[in-house]
DNA sequence: TTTGCGTGATGAAATGTTTGAAAATCTATT
DNA sequence: AATAGATTTTCAAACATTTCATCACGCAAA
C-alpha cells in the first residue's frame, strides 16, 4: 500500500541505504544514480515516513512550545516569532495551550518528551521545583520564553519586567505627576504581577514620593479590570492624576472608564501601561506604553533554542531583551 | 543509556509485551502484575517513546494545523478552538503559518504528511486544483476550516460568508439607510472577500437600492486601509450614511478616521462589520457587528476530524455554523 | 604485477514499540 | 482426574528508516 524506500530502491536496482543517501542529500553518490533514484521516487510516489527516520536516528525535527493561551494575543504574537525561526531551522513545531497552570504544564511537557522533541520551548506562570524536576529528566535542551526562572538555572529569554514598569512609572514623573496610581496583576504572578508592581515602587521611591496603598488596585490583566480598578479610583477622594497600568489592555480599559465620566485622557488623567499590544494605537487617545519586543522574545528563544540543539556553546544562555517606551497620546505634563 | 520497554519487562520479569499491555491500558493483565509493571516504571523513570509507538501502530496522535498567521487574532481564536478539542481527544497539534501562500500551502502540507499526522486541518485562502491534487495523495483525513472550497468535495466548516454580510448590509437598510458604502477585502479571497462583497449587493439589490461603484473600495481587512477607505468616503461630494466594513479592524478604522474629522459615530455615520473580534467591544463607541463564532469553527472542526480519523460516518461533512448580528452602538436610525 | 587508496555501493544491525499467533496457566465442569 | 474454556503471558515478526562496517572497483604508484 504504502511505498517504502525499499520499493525505491528494488525500483531504481539499487540498495536501499543508496537511496536513503539520496534523500539525505548525501554526496556520496554518483550522480547518474542520484538521478536513477530520483526518477523511481517520482514514478512510485515514495514520500519519506519521518517517524521511521525519527526512530532511526533519533532525531524528530519537532520541537515542543507549551504556551499559557494561544488566543491571547501577546503569546501569539510570541508564537509566530517562534515558528518563523523554527521553520527557518527546519523545525516544526507542537504547539500546547497550558493555561499557565502548573498540572497541564507539566502534563503536556511529559508528552512532549514523550513525543521525542528535539528541544522545548516553555512559557508559563511561574517555574516551580516541581518544573525544574521535569526539566531535569529531559534529554534535550529546553528554554524560557517570556517566563522568568528564580533559580536562573534555566536558559530564557525575556525582557526585565521591573525596569520596564519603572521606567513608565517615571515617564510619568518626569510629565510632572506625583499622584500615581497603579493598576497592578496578582503579586503571586513574578513577571507581570510583582516585578512590574517592584517597577512602580521603585520609581516613586527614587523620586521621593511615598508609597500609598489606596492607589493601588489588583486585576486580572483584562480589560474589564482595567474598567474597574479605574472607576474605584474615580470615587476616590482625593483622584491620582495619572495611572500605570500593568497591562495594555487595562490601560484601555481605564481610559474608556474615565471618558465614560465624561473625563478626557490625557487632560485629565494620563495613562501610561507596558506591552505594545497592536490595539494600543488603534484607540483613542493612542496609548504611550512601554513596548516588550513580543515577536522578537519568541525568535531569540527559538534561535537560542536551536543552538543549543546544536550542542553549539553559546555565550550568554539569559538574555534580556530592550524594552522601550513609546510615546504617544495619552500622557501629558499636569 | 534511555530506559526502554525491555528493560522495564526484566526489572518487573515479564515480557515486554506485558508492559505494552499495562502502558496502553489493555485489561487482559492481572492486576497483581500490573502493580509489578508500574513499580518497575517508576523505579526506572520509563517513558515511552511515542515515535517508536507510531512506527509499529501507525498513529501518532497528533495533527497538523496549517493556518494563514497564528498572530491575527482571528486564526488565534479558532486555533484555540481547535487545540482544546483536540486534547479532549488526546492528539496534539503540529501548528504550520502559510500565510496564505499557496506555495508554503503545499509544501507545509507535505512535511505534515511525512510527519505521518493522522489528520490535517487546514485554514488557508483559495483551495486551487493542486490543493485538492495534495490532498488526494494524503492517506488521512482532511478537513477544511474557515476556508472555502469551490467544488465542495472536502469536508469543512464555515460560517455562510455571503449570508453574514447580507444581514449587515440588511440591518443598516432597516434602520433607514440607503447611502451604504463598503470597504471590502480583495476579490480574490472567496470568503472574507468575494462572499461578503456579494452578500452587500444582494442586500442593496433585495431593498431596491441602486449598486453604485464609487461607494466600494477595496481594503486589506487591516485597521489602516480602514482610515484610508473612509478618508475617501469623507472626500466624497455625495457622502454615505453609513458603511459596512468586511472585517471589524476595517471598521474600527473607519470609525477613528470619522473621529479625527470631529465626525460622530454612529450619529454622523452608521458603522457595521463581521468578525466580532475582542477589540469591537473595547472600542468607543462600541462596534455593531456580525459575529463569526471563532473558537466554535476551530472546536467544530476539530471535532469533525476526529471522527473521520476513527473512521466513524459523519452525516454532514460540511458544516455552516450560524452567525449573529451583534447589535452595539455604531449604528443607529438615520 | 602488486599494493594501496579513494569512491560508491551494499548488507545488515539497530532503533523501541505494537500485535497477532501461540503457549502457558488457571477455573470450572464433568 | 481429565477436559474444555477462559484468561494471561510470551514469542517474534513487523514497522521504515539510518548508519556502520564491509566490499567492489578502478586507478595511480611502486
Amino acid at each position: 500500500m504504502t511505498v517504502t524506500i525499499y520499493d525505491v530502491a528494488r525500483e531504481a536496482g539499487v540498495s536501499m541505504a543508496t537511496v536513503s543517501r539520496v534523500v539525505n542529500n548525501n554526496p556520496n553518490v554518483k550522480p547518474q544514480t542520484r538521478k536513477k533514484v530520483y526518477e523511481a521516487i517520482e514514478r512510485l510516489g515514495y514520500r519519506p515516513n519521518a517517524v521511521a527516520r525519527g526512530l532511526a536516528s533519533k532525531k524528530t525535527t519537532t520541537v515542543g512550545v507549551v504556551i499559557p493561551d494561544i488566543s491571547n494575543s501577546i503569546f501569539a504574537e510570541v508564537a509566530r516569532g517562534i515558528e518563523d525561526i523554527a521553520n527557518m531551522y527546519h523545525y516544526n513545531i507542537i504547539l500546547c495551550n497550558a493555561d499557565k497552570k502548573k498540572e497541564k504544564e507539566i502534563r503536556v511537557i511529559n508528552t512532549l518528551l514523550e513525543k521525542q522533541v528535539d528541544g522545548l520551548l516553555f512559557m508559563g506562570g511561574t517555574v516551580t521545583e516541581d518544573h525544574i524536576q521535569a526539566f531535569q529528566t529531559s534529554a534535550v535542551p529546553i528554554v524560557l520564553c517570556a517566563t522568568s526562572d528564580e533559580k536562573g538555572v534555566i536558559p530564557s529569554v525575556d525582557i526585565d519586567h521591573e525596569a520596564a514598569a519603572f521606567d513608565a512609572v517615571s515617564t510619568l514623573i518626569r510629565h510632572g505627576h506625583r499622584h500615581i496610581a497603579m493598576i497592578s496583576g496578582t503579586l503571586q504572578d513574578p513577571a507581570n504581577g510583582y516585578a512590574r508592581f517592584q517597577g512602580y515602587k521603585r520609581a516613586l521611591e527614587t523620586a521621593g514620593i511615598p508609597y500609598d496603598e489606596d492607589l493601588v488596585r489588583i486585576g486580572n490583566y483584562r480589560y474589564e479590570s482595567g474598567v474597574e480598578a479605574m472607576k474605584y479610583f474615580l470615587g476616590l477622594k482625593k483622584r491620582p492624576t495619572a495611572v500605570f497600568a500593568a497591562t495594555d489592555e487595562m490601560a484601555i480599559g481605564a481610559i474608556h472608564s474615565i471618558q465614560d465620566e465624561g473625563l478626557k485622557v490625557p487632560d485629565d488623567f494620563s495613562i501610561i501601561s507596558v506591552d505594545n499590544i497592536r490595539m494600543a494605537s488603534m484607540v483613542r487617545p493612542q496609548l504611550t506604553t512601554v513596548a516588550q519586543p513580543m515577536y522578537d522574545l519568541g525568535a531569540v528563544a527559538m534561535r537560542l533554542l536551536t543552538k543549543l540543539m546544536k550542542k553549539e556553546t553559546v555565550e550568554n544562555p539569559r538574555v534580556i531583551l530592550p524594552h522601550e517606551t513609546i510615546m504617544r497620546l495619552s500622557v501629558s505634563h499636569i
